[in-house]
DNA sequence: TTGTACGCGTTATCAG
DNA sequence: CTGATAACGCGTACAA
C-alpha cells in the first residue's frame, strides 16, 4: 500500500457554503454555532448548504479565532491496567456529550514525562488538564499557571492539594481495610504497596495503614511492608520476599486488586488457602474480583465518578460557571470470601 | 473551590520573542522549527530569549499556517478490557517520539459513535486516524475520502480491506487453535464469541473456526456456538447457556482472553476439572494468562507491534514518504496448561 | 437579523 | 541567511 502523496484536499470551506446559501460567510458561523441569532429561514438554508458541500469546519482556524480548541487532555500514569481506563471512559463519554475531544497520554510513572506531555499538550491548545495525583514536576505547576489552563487533579480528596482536587481519601481507605481485618481479630498485618516515588496515593494508603495500626495498638514492623511493580510476577517475587522475612502475617493489605490477584495466585501455587491461613484485601473492585473463587475484598473506588467530575469541573470552569468539587469521594468496602478470622495462634480471635 | 474567572492569560506570542532576541518572528519561527535554517549565532539567541520568556508556540495558529496539527486520533471500540490498550500505548509512545499528539476516543462498538468521533477528529484537524477493523460505516469512508485524511485500519491482515490495513489473519488464527486441539484428539470443539455485529475480527474468527473443521471433517453444528459480551459474568452466563444444549464440547474456544477466563471461573465454580474434563483456549495472551493456575493456553498477538506499525505508517503518510504494510504479522500459539487431550469417550486419542 | 471588516498567532513566500 | 508581508479559515465587534 505505498500511495501516492495525498493531493489536494477538497477542502469546503465556510466562503463556499456562504456562497451556495447566498448570505455570509459570517451568518454560516453563527447559523452553525449559535443558531439562535438566526432566522429560522436562513438557518435551515444554511444547514442544507453545509449538508449537501460536506462542510466541515476548520478546527485550528475556529480555535485560533475564538480562543477555545474544544479539546481537553488527560494525563494519566499507565495504560496497562485497568486502573484508570474506567476513569478514562467516563471522563471522554462526558467531553463527548459536550462535543469536546480528549488528548490522551501515559508518562508511565515519570514525572518529567509527564511535564513534557502537558507541555505538548498547552502547546496544542487545550482548554483544560486533568492530572492524577497531586505530586507534579513544580514546572508543570509553573506551566500551568503560566498559562492559566484549568486543571483538576485527581484520585485524592481536596485536602490533599491547594489546586482543584478530586477523589477520596486515601489514609481513610486503608484504615477501612484495616478495621476491618482488625475486627476479625487479625493482629499482625502486613502490606504490598506500589512504588511510592512520584506516588501520592500509595504513600497516603501507607500512611493510613500506619496511623490506623497505631490506634489499635498493634505494631507494623518494616518487614511487614514490601513493595512491587504492578505485574503479576513482580507481585508474586514480592510475596516471596515477604515470606524471607519469616513467618507471614496473617493478613495482607493489597495497593490494589492487580496486586490483591497477584498474591492470591502465589498463594494458591503455594498451596497457602486463603481465607483459611491467610486473608488477602485489594483496592478498587476490579470485575474479576467478584469471580474469584473465593471472591476478592476489596474497596470500591469511585473510578467513573472521578471521570464524570473531572470532565464537568473543567467544563464548567471554561464556561466561567461557578463548580464546587466535593470534599472527597465515598468508598465502599466489598467484603467477599478471601478475609476471615485468622488461624489462631494464641487465644481469642477479638476482643 | 470555586475561583475566579481565567482572567488573562499572559500569553508570550512569537513577536515578543523576536524583540528580545532582536530578529524578526519569521527568523524566530524559523530557529525554532528549521534550526538548520538559520546560523547558529541567531539561533541561540533565540532559544535563549525563547527560554527566558518561557515561549510556548500557539497550536491553533501554527496549524493553520503549517496545514498540520501535529495530532493524529485513534478510535478504539473500549477502553473497558486490557486488548486495545497495549496497542494503543504503543501507538502513544511512537507519536511522542516524533513529537505528536494522540486524540482517542471509544466507541462501544457502536459504527454511529464511531463515526461522529471520527467526524469531530477531522474537524479537529487531525493529520491521521487510527481504526480497529474494517467495516465501519459508509459515511466514515466517504469522510475520510473528502477530507484527504490518511488512516490506517488495524487488527486485520492486509487482504482484508482494499485500504491499508495492518493486523493479523484473523481465520488464520483459530485455524492454529482448532489444529492444536484437534492433533490433542479433540473432535468435539465448540466456540464462545463476542458479538459478531460491527466486529469483523470475531466474523474471521468463526469463519476460521468453520474452515478448519471442515479440512479435518469435523462437525461444527450450530449448538456449538455461543455468542457473549465481554464481561465475566456473561461469560459464565453463556457457559451455562451452553450447557443446557446438551453435554460441553470437550474443548471450548475463546474469543479472546477474558472469554477464557470467565470459561475457566465457571468450570472452576461447577467443579469442571480443566484440563482434564475440558480444554479452553484463548487469544490475547494477556499478562495474567501465565500466572492462572493452570497456565491458560492462548495465542498472542502483537498488540504492540499493531500500535508501532500504525503509527508510524501514518506518520510515513503525512513525510509523504513511501511506505509498505506487511501483509500481515505473526501470531504465536502459547501452549500452558488448559489444553490436554480429552477425557476418552471412544477410542484412540488421535490419528 | 444580517453583512463588513478586522484580528487571532504562525508559517511560507519571496525579495534582498 | 534574514526580514517583510501575505496567507491560513474562522469568529465577532460593529455598523447597517
Amino acid at each position: 500500500m505505498t500511495r501516492a502523496p495525498p493531493s489536494a484536499r477538497p477542502k469546503v470551506r465556510i466562503e463556499e457554503v456562504a456562497r451556495a446559501a447566498k448570505v455570509s460567510a459570517a451568518t454560516v458561523s453563527r447559523a452553525l454555532n449559535n443558531p439562535g441569532l438566526v432566522s429560522f429561514a436562513l438557518r435551515t438554508k444554511v444547514d442544507t448548504a453545509a449538508q449537501a458541500l460536506g462542510y466541515v469546519a476548520h478546527g485550528a482556524a475556529r480555535a485560533l479565532a475564538s480562543r477555545r480548541s474544544r479539546a481537553l487532555g488527560a494525563l494519566v500514569p499507565t495504560f496497562a491496567n485497568t486502573i484508570f481506563s474506567d476513569a478514562i471512559s467516563a471522563f471522554q463519554r462526558r467531553l463527548e456529550a459536550a462535543n469536546y475531544t480528549m488528548l490522551l497520554a501515559a508518562f508511565d510513572y515519570d514525572p518529567e514525562v509527564e511535564y513534557r506531555s502537558a507541555r505538548t499538550m498547552i502547546e496544542r491548545g487545550v482548554d483544560g488538564l486533568m492530572l492524577v495525583g497531586v505530586t507534579h514536576d513544580p514546572r508543570l505547576f509553573a506551566l500551568l499557571d503560566a498559562s492559566g489552563v484549568p486543571f483538576v487533579q485527581t484520585w485524592a480528596p481536596a485536602k490533599a492539594s491547594p489546586h482543584p482536587t478530586i477523589g477520596y481519601d486515601n489514609a481513610a481507605l486503608t484504615r477501612m481495610v484495616v478495621d476491618h481485618l482488625v475486627s476479625l481479630g487479625h493482629r499482625d498485618i502486613g502490606m504490598v504497596a506500589g512504588v511510592t516515588e512520584h506516588n501520592d496515593r500509595v504513600r497516603a494508603r501507607i500512611a493510613g495503614m500506619r496511623a490506623t495500626l497505631q490506634l489499635h495498638s498493634l505494631p507494623f514492623e518494616e518487614r511487614r511492608m514490601v513493595f512491587t511493580e504492578y505485574r503479576l510476577g513482580a507481585v508474586r517475587d514480592a510475596f516471596r520476599e515477604m515470606q524471607g522475612r519469616g513467618p507471614l502475617p496473617t493478613a495482607l493489605v493489597a495497593n490494589n486488586d492487580i496486586v490483591a490477584i497477584g498474591l492470591l495466585l502465589e498463594a494458591q501455587a503455594q498451596g497457602i488457602a486463603v481465607p483459611r491461613d491467610l486473608s488477602v484485601v485489594g483496592v478498587g473492585d476490579l470485575e474479576i474480583a467478584a469471580h474469584l473463587q473465593p471472591g476478592l475484598t476489596t474497596v470500591r473506588t469511585p473510578k467513573h465518578s472521578i471521570g464524570t467530575l473531572a470532565a464537568e469541573y473543567l467544563l464548567a470552569r471554561i464556561d466561567d460557571r461557578a463548580v464546587s468539587l466535593p470534599a472527597e469521594l465515598a468508598l465502599e468496602l466489598i467484603i467477599r470470601g478471601t478475609t476471615a478470622p485468622p488461624p489462631d495462634r494464641r487465644k481469642d480471635p477479638s476482643p
